[in-house]
DNA sequence: CTCGTGACTTACG
DNA sequence: ACGTAAGCCACGA
């Protein structure tokens, strides 16, 4: 089911444009909480791709992180690329890419 | 309700 | 700088 908690997170989720990215971080603060590690329990479940840009969730280091869906975490690389972020082994640049709400 | 798990973060040695 | 441990929250069994 979709709990209240992941309905949030997947709103502010989708405000990120494409070609930008975010932090588990930042997506738990957007929402007022410090369930950093839930925001990525959600991102797993993720109900609604690609309506949520899962993909653009990073690690608070610029790591990208995890990625449970076909094709691994290489599949989100891909992905971030084709929409113009410059990834570099498995790292992208924050002061460029990360989206503040 | 309690316990274990995880696409995390921060602190410490 | 690097690896490990502890702290965190939400969720399913």
């Amino acid at each position: 089911m979709v709990t209240k908690f992941q309905k949030r997170v997947y709103e502010k989720l989708q405000q990120v444009p494409k070609g930008k990215v975010t932090t588990y971080k930042e997506l738990a603060k957007a929402v007022k909480s410090k369930a950093y590690r839930a925001v990525g329990t959600a991102m797993k479940k993720n109900p609604f791709a690609p309506k949520v840009p899962c993909h653009r969730v990073i690690n608070s280091d610029g790591y990208v992180g995890n990625y449970t869906a076909p094709g691994g975490i290489n599949k989100k690389i891909e992905l971030l690329r084709k929409e113009g972020v410059i990834v570099q082994n498995h790292y992208i640049d924050l002061n460029k890419y990360l989206y503040i709400f």
